[in-house]
DNA sequence: CTGAAAGCGCTTACAG
DNA sequence: CTGAAAGCGCTTACAG
């Protein structure tokens, strides 16, 4: 075909506007050029900005994701199944709350591609996780270097099995006799825990950690009510995502760069591409205070291009 | 077909587990039996509860949706539309964080069926939001039956459209001379500003209104500081989903309920049933405190059912 | 290198 | 009422 005819073609199909039909090439393909994402987390906290990192993944080669949100219901999750597989997604992308949990519906006898999330999955699974223990060790290594020697961690409430798998992850890192202290994921319990610490304890910490931002913003203020500065006196630090508050260190499970590397290991898998069962535990981003954050997470995404799965060089801890 | 026939046809195509083929169900029917939600709130802090209400709906009609989260960038959201029209979707929610406040990007231009959820929408548009004036209202008459003459509304950041609509629809509903605090959405404001007023305030107020949980929590523990006795001395009330504090009566959007409605009229639309423009208010699920509410949003679903576009009796208020 | 035919898995309208 | 044919919009393999 002539170069200048093809453009021809190419200029008037733009014109009219001409999208070729996905369900015609589907048909023919047996690819819907479709995959499901199955929620488990209630309020969507991890599966959102997950879901985000999905997008951006898969969008250039026009596949798009079906979110599904399960909540904690086996009932509801099953019925979602139902309808991804009428629907013949090429594959499921399960998240959940935290790598030692189960997911609330077995998925091992489908026949299609699944990858987990922050879910414990079945034992030849694969499962992508953000490498908490890592994120502490090397936290408490700067902090170290800073001179901090006594740090305490503000966990959580220790009914979340996500909460206790972190305390434990700090646990491992900072020492099995570090202080730790389980409550509530809020302003108020991070505020009165470090309250009480300031005015009962003899060896002061010098650095709080916490295991989500608002406990942090708690700590925060305590902290100032007791005159103390931060972090000249005492660092802060915590696990999230988003903006961390003025001062404090952010442990940033990355989940957006979780998401895109989870769904490109799953388009490997539909393209028939082998990926290795086990799981991938992603490095966190570490933002000290003060550091411009405002590159959001696309640094990082960069990082995790560069571990997918298919890419063997500088792969990402395999647990 | 002798019936005896047509069972053992089912029985064996069930238990081949055959699945009959939407592509090609969609190719002749020239519907994809799929619809996309664009969610123009970053942290889907609505759009996932409407997510869940608009799965509700449409799940038992084989309609799948895919949640595109688009943020407030208009760049990311027209790249979702690319690839939502790309997949052919029946029809699109759009779903903002505010009434009064326009999606970044113009869709009406598109030759589907739109429908818009707390976004603006354009004149002639089809708009599905939580009637926050009758709350307040009917809040505010009940509290009056109680006895409290004096509510403060504390709403949370000026910078945030829906708090600042909040702020209008209470004091359209409390008189224009109601007090009404600004700051942000966190325990500690709500927990500072309470206890500023019962410091410096001569008539205090005997009814605290927030724009949000967390300010109730705050202003729940700066009141129990105080020693005055919720809700006997001082009643609480605030807008929010989930379980409320205790003690604390809750303005529930109900923004499943929403999504269900919205959804079925953009079902209807795809139906080529005609849906009148115009903004369809939901009334808000009023929860007294110690009202037991683990039946969740179930019954207002059924509420809304019966007030879906379609049907004209009983039909929520078009503003 | 170009162009017509066959076929993906359904549904729908039309003969028998 | 039953059964075969045509066609939805593409792609792929095969003649010309």
């Amino acid at each position: 075909m002539a170069p200048e005819t093809r453009e021809r073609v190419r200029r008037i199909a733009s014109e009219l506007e001409f999208r070729p039909n996905v369900m015609a090439r589907a048909l023919l393909s047996r690819r819907s050029f479709t995959i499901g994402l199955l929620a488990g987390d209630p309020d969507g906290s991890i599966s959102m900005p997950v879901a985000r990192g999905v997008a951006e993944a898969t969008l250039a080669d026009g596949v798009s994701v079906f979110y599904c949100a399960a909540s904690h219901d086996p009932t509801v999750a099953r019925k979602h199944v139902e309808a991804m597989l009428d629907k013949h997604v090429d594959g499921l992308l399960v998240v959940g709350e935290a790598l030692e949990a189960p997911f609330p519906i077995d998925l091992s006898a489908l026949a299609l591609p699944v990858v987990h999330v922050l879910s414990a999955g079945p034992p030849d699974g694969i499962v992508f996780a953000p490498d908490e223990g890592e994120a502490f060790r090397r936290t408490l290594q700067d902090l170290r270097t800073a001179g901090r020697q006594r740090p305490v961690y503000l966990a959580g409430p220790s009914e979340s099995v996500a909460c206790r798998q972190r305390a434990l992850a700090f646990r491992a890192a900072a020492g099995w006799d570090a202080p730790v202290l389980f409550g509530a994921v809020s302003e108020l319990w991070g505020r009165m825990e470090v309250d009480r610490l300031w005015q009962s304890v003899e060896h002061l910490p010098d650095a709080v950690l916490c295991g989500a931002t608002p406990i942090a913003q708690g700590a925060l203020a305590a902290l100032a009510e007791h005159g103390v500065r931060v972090p000249a006196d005492v660092a802060v630090a915590t696990f999230g995502d988003g903006d961390p508050p003025p001062h404090v260190t952010l442990m940033d499970p990355d989940l957006e760069a979780l998401g895109a590397a989870a769904a490109r290991a799953l388009l490997e898998m539909i393209g028939e591409t082998e990926v290795r069962p086990g799981r991938y535990l992603l490095p966190c981003r570490i933002v000290p205070p003060g550091a411009a954050c405002n590159t959001a997470s696309g640094g990082a995404v960069q990082d995790v291009t560069a571990r997918s799965p298919g890419d063997r060089r500088g792969a990402p801890s395999v647990a």
